[in-house]
DNA sequence: CCGGTTTGCCAACGCTTGTTGGCCAACGCT
DNA sequence: AGCGTTGGCCAACAAGCGTTGGCAAACCGG
C-alpha cells in the first residue's frame, strides 16, 4: 500500500480535504438534500465523480464531513457559580468559528441519520458535564437536556433561524442572559 | 362520505381541504424538500395535478397549509409571577396538539421562506406579549428574541431531534424547570 | 525508460421531481 | 334535453439528482 510518508505528498489528499470544506460550507448553508454532491465538486473544483470515489455515496461524505468534537471545558476546576458562563461562552465561541454545527443541526433537522448523530453527540458530550457536576446520577440525563434545549434553541434562533433579534444581541449580552439559566438547569435543585 | 351540508357544497372544498390537511402532515414529518406533491396527493387521494390547480405550485401549497396562530394568552389578566408558567404551558398544549408548528420548523430551518415565515410568527405575535409585561419598549425585541430561545429549543429537541431524555419529560416537569426561566427572560431587569 | 498505480474528467444511466396540457365524466342551470 | 362549467385523471415533459464505468494523463518505483 502506498505510504504518504517520504518524498513528495499525494494529491488526493489534497482534494480529500477540499471536497470535505466544501461539504461542510454547503451542508450548513443548504441542509442535506439541497446541498447537491454537484454543487459540492464544483466548489473544491474537482469532478462530481470524484466525491464518490474518495467517499462512497452522499451519506459517507456527510459522515466524514461532519465530526463534531465539542471540547467541552473541565468544570470542575472553576468555582460553582460561574459554570454556567463558561458553558455558555464556550458554545458561543464554538459555533462561531465552527460551521459543522451548524451543518448538523440543519440536517437533524430533516434527516434521521443526522438527527442520530445529534442524539449521540449531545447525548454523549454534555453527560460527562452533568455528572462532573450534580450529584444525582439519576438527574444527569435530563439537566443534559435541559441545557440542550437552551443552548440549541440559541443556535437555532441565532445562527439558522436568524431571528434579527437574536442576531443583533452581543456576545456578552447572551451571556448575561442565558448564563444563569445554564447555572440553574446545572447546579439547581430538581424543583 | 361527510356530506358537507347545506344545499350541496362544491366537492372541491372537501378535497381543497383534504390537500391541506395531507400537506400539513408531510411537511412536518419530512421538511420541506422531502414532501413531495405525489406523496402529498397519494395521501389526499387525489392526482398531484389538482394539487398544482388548486395551489399553482409547491411554494403556493406550503404558504396555504402553514398558516399559525400562536393564540397567546392575555398576560396582563394574570398575576405577574405566573406569566412565565401560563406561557410554557400554553406553548407545551399548542406543540402538541398542532403538527403545524413542527411542520413550519422543520421547513424553516431548510428553506429561505419558512424561515421568514418563522420569523414573521415570533416576531410579531410574542412581541406584543413581551409588550403587555415589560415596561421599556427598547427591550422587547430582545426579551421576546430570549423567549424564544428557549422555547423553540424545547420544540427542537422535544418534538424534531426527539433527543431522548427531552422527550422523556413529563409536561409538568418541563413547566417546573423552563418556566422560571421564561419568568425571567420577560420580567427580570436587565442585567 | 517502462509498466502499474493513482488522479481526474467525461458521458451517460436510471430515477424522481415539479409542472403542464389535454381529455373525460359529472354536475347544474335554463 | 342541451350546454357550459367544474372536478378529476392520465400521460408526458424538462430538469436535476445520485451514481457508474470507461478512458486519458500524470506520477513513480524499478
Amino acid at each position: 500500500m502506498t505510504d504518504t510518508g517520504g518524498g513528495g505528498r499525494r494529491r488526493s489528499e489534497t482534494t480529500r480535504t477540499a471536497i470535505l470544506a466544501a461539504a461542510r460550507e454547503r451542508f450548513a448553508a443548504d441542509g442535506y438534500e439541497r446541498a447537491t454532491i454537484r454543487a459540492i465538486a464544483k466548489d473544491a473544483n474537482i469532478d462530481p465523480s470524484m466525491v464518490m470515489r474518495y467517499y462512497g455515496n452522499k451519506e459517507g461524505l456527510f459522515a466524514a464531513a461532519v465530526s463534531v468534537d465539542l471540547k467541552l471545558p473541565d468544570l470542575s476546576r472553576l468555582p460553582r457559580p460561574e459554570v454556567g458562563e463558561a458553558l455558555v461562552l464556550h458554545f458561543l465561541h464554538l459555533w462561531e468559528e465552527n460551521e459543522v454545527l451548524t451543518a448538523l443541526l440543519r440536517v437533524g433537522v430533516t434527516n434521521q441519520a443526522g438527527a442520530e448523530r445529534m442524539q449521540g453527540i449531545f447525548g454523549e458530550q454534555l453527560l460527562p458535564l452533568a455528572r462532573q457536576v450534580c450529584p444525582d446520577p439519576e438527574q444527569h440525563p435530563t439537566r443534559a437536556a435541559l441545557i440542550a434545549t437552551q443552548l440549541l434553541g440559541l443556535a437555532l434562533t441565532r445562527y439558522v433561524l436568524r431571528l434579527p433579534p437574536a442576531v443583533a444581541l452581543r456576545a456578552e449580552e447572551v451571556v448575561a442572559w442565558l448564563a444563569p439559566t445554564v447555572q440553574r438547569y446545572l447546579t439547581a435543585p430538581n424543583p
